[in-house]
RNA sequence: GGUGAGAUACUCAAGUGGCCAACGAGGGCAGACUGUAAAUCUGCUGGUUUUUACCUUCGAAGGUUCGAAUCCUUCUCUCACCA
C-alpha cells in the first residue's frame, strides 16, 4: 500500500464515529510524519479525579484513543487534580473540594486498571494536571486570565444560558477552561479529545497553544455521547442507565440485549469494532429479514463482553442468558438467604432484597409478578414454612431462600 | 436594599378547610404479546401483615380549627421587576 493510501484509510478509520474534527490538517500532518519519519505525536483527554467509574460512554473515547496509538501516538491521559476542584462548569457540576493525594492516587490506579483494557500501557502517560499548575503561581495564573476575556467566555454555550437566565456563574468556573487549555500548552499536544460538549474548552488549548507560542496549535477531535440504556440520555451512572467497564459478563451481556433495535445501530457503530461496511451489511441483512436482529445484538453483545472479559466469558453468559431467558430456567447463580422459623412472603421478598418494601411486594403478588419455584402465587398472606424455595420477581430477580 | 410571585411525591403539574396518600402527564415497575427489542393494551407506582384499616408526607417551625396541602404567624430558599 502506498504511503497516501494507508494516510487515507487511518484517516477513514480516524473519521469513524466523531461527531467533529478540528484541524483535520494538521492530523494528516502527522500521520504522514508518522508513516514517512516514524516520529510519534501525542493525544491528550482529561479525566476527573473522583470516582474512576468508567462506562461505555467514556469507552468511545478511549477506543478512539488507542486508534491512535496503532498510528504513532502517546496518549496524554491527564487527571484533572488540580480542575477537579473547580468542577467542569460543562453540566455545571458544583464547585468541589480539594481531594486529598491519597485519595487522587488511589483513584489514578483505579484508572488505570480500568483504561488498559482499552489503552496500550506502553503508549499511555498518566499525568497530573496539578504538577505544573502548581508551579504557574499567582502571577502565571494572572498572567493566563489576560489572554481571554468575559466577553468570549460568555460566548460559551452554558455559561451564555446561565447568564441569560440570571443564573449564578462563579468566577472561578472561569478559570476552568483556561486551566484545561493551559495543560495543553503545558504537555504540548497536538491532538486533543472530548465529547462534543467539551468544545469550548478544547478550542482554548488550541488558543492558549497560540497565545504561549507553543509552536503547534492542536487538532480537535470530539466524540458524541453515548446514549443510555434508556436510548434518550447520555450514559451516565447517575442516571443509572450505564454499563459499566467491570459490570459482571452476565449483566454485560443483559443489558445489552436490553436496548432497543435502534440504539443497537448506535452501539455498533460507536463501540464495535466491524468496520462502517460490515455494519451497513448487517443492518441491510436485518432489513430485508435475512438475520434476526436478536442475532445481531447477541453478536454485539458477544464482541463487548469479549473486550473486558474474555471469549470464554462471554459465550458462558451468552448460554446463562438464553437458559433463563429463553428456556426459562433458573439462573445458575441465585443469591442465597437464610431466615428462622416460618415467615410471611411478602417480608422474605424484602429480606431477599427482591422488593424494598412489603407494600411493593404484596402490589407484586396481586399482579402476578412473583413465583416460589417457578408457581405463580396469588396468596399474599402466604407463609413460608421450613424447607428451601425460589423465589422470583418479574423477569429477572431471582434469591434462593431457606427457611428453618 | 425595595416590590411582587412562588416552594406539592422521581420530574412536570392540579388541588386554596373535610369526598386527599393527594387529579393529570412523563418516567418507573409489573402483566399480556414478543426477541428481557420496539409498538400496543392493562394494572400498579409513600409506608405498615389492623391492608374496605392504620401511620407518615404537600419548603421548616409554631398557631387557629372537631378537622389543614389548603387559613394565620415567623423562618429558610427560589424566581421576576426595580435600584
Amino acid at each position: 500500500m502506498g504511503e497516501n493510501s494507508m494516510i487515507d484509510s487511518a484517516l477513514k478509520e480516524i473519521r469513524r464515529g466523531v461527531s467533529e474534527i478540528i484541524d483535520e490538517e494538521r492530523i494528516t500532518k502527522l500521520l504522514k510524519n508518522y508513516f514517512e519519519n516514524k516520529e510519534g505525536y501525542f493525544v491528550k483527554a482529561g479525566f476527573d479525579p473522583t470516582a474512576p467509574d468508567l462506562h461505555l460512554g467514556h469507552t468511545v473515547l478511549l477506543q478512539k484513543m488507542a486508534l491512535f496509538q496503532k498510528y504513532g501516538a502517546t496518549v496524554q491521559f491527564i487527571i484533572g487534580d488540580f480542575t477537579g476542584m473547580i468542577g467542569d462548569p460543562t453540566g455545571k457540576s458544583e464547585t468541589r473540594k480539594k481531594l486529598d493525594r491519597d485519595t487522587v492516587i488511589k483513584n489514578a490506579k483505579s484508572y488505570e486498571e480500568q483504561v488498559f483494557k482499552i489503552l496500550d500501557p506502553k503508549k499511555t502517560q498518566i499525568l497530573f494536571n496539578s504538577s505544573w499548575i502548581n508551579k504557574l503561581g499567582s502571577a502565571g495564573m494572572l498572567e493566563l486570565t489576560t489572554t481571554f476575556n468575559v466577553a468570549r467566555m460568555l460566548e460559551r454555550e452554558d455559561f451564555e444560558k446561565r447568564y441569560k437566565a440570571n443564573a449564578p456563574i462563579s468566577i472561578s468556573e472561569f478559570l476552568y477552561p483556561l486551566l484545561q487549555g493551559y495543560d495543553s500548552v503545558a504537555i504540548k499536544s497536538d491532538i486533543e479529545m472530548g465529547g462534543t460538549d467539551q468544545k469550548f474548552n478544547l478550542l482554548m488549548g488550541r488558543h492558549l497553544q497560540r497565545a504561549y507560542n507553543v509552536g503547534k496549535e492542536q487538532a480537535v477531535v470530539m466524540m458524541p455521547l453515548l446514549e443510555g440504556l434508556d436510548g434518550v440520555n447520555k450514559m451516565s451512572k447517575s442516571l443509572g442507565n450505564y454499563i459499566g467497564v467491570t459490570d459482571n459478563p452476565n449483566d454485560m451481556f443483559g443489558k445489552i440485549l436490553s436496548i432497543s433495535d435502534d440504539l443497537m445501530w448506535r452501539y455498533y457503530e460507536l463501540l464495535s469494532s466491524l468496520s462502517i461496511e460490515q455494519i451497513s451489511s448487517l443492518k441491510q441483512k436485518v432489513n430485508d429479514g435475512i438475520l434476526h436482529p436478536k442475532i445481531a445484538k447477541e453478536n454485539l453483545a458477544l464482541e463487548i463482553v469479549e473486550r473486558f472479559h474474555n471469549r470464554d466469558l462471554a459465550q458462558v453468559a451468552k448460554t446463562e442468558f438464553d437458559k433463563v431467558h429463553s428456556k426459562n430456567q433458573l439462573p445458575t447463580d441465585i443469591a442465597k438467604y437464610q431466615v428462622e422459623s416460618s415467615i410471611w412472603i411478602a417480608q422474605a421478598l424484602v429480606d431477599c432484597k427482591l422488593e424494598p418494601s412489603t407494600s411493593q411486594a404484596r402490589r407484586d403478588i396481586k399482579q402476578n409478578a412473583v413465583s416460589i419455584n417457578q408457581v405463580k402465587i396469588k396468596d399474599v398472606q402466604m407463609q413460608l414454612e421450613a424447607g428451601d424455595y425460589i423465589l422470583q420477581v418479574g423477569k429477572r430477580k431471582f434469591a434462593k431462600i431457606k427457611v428453618i
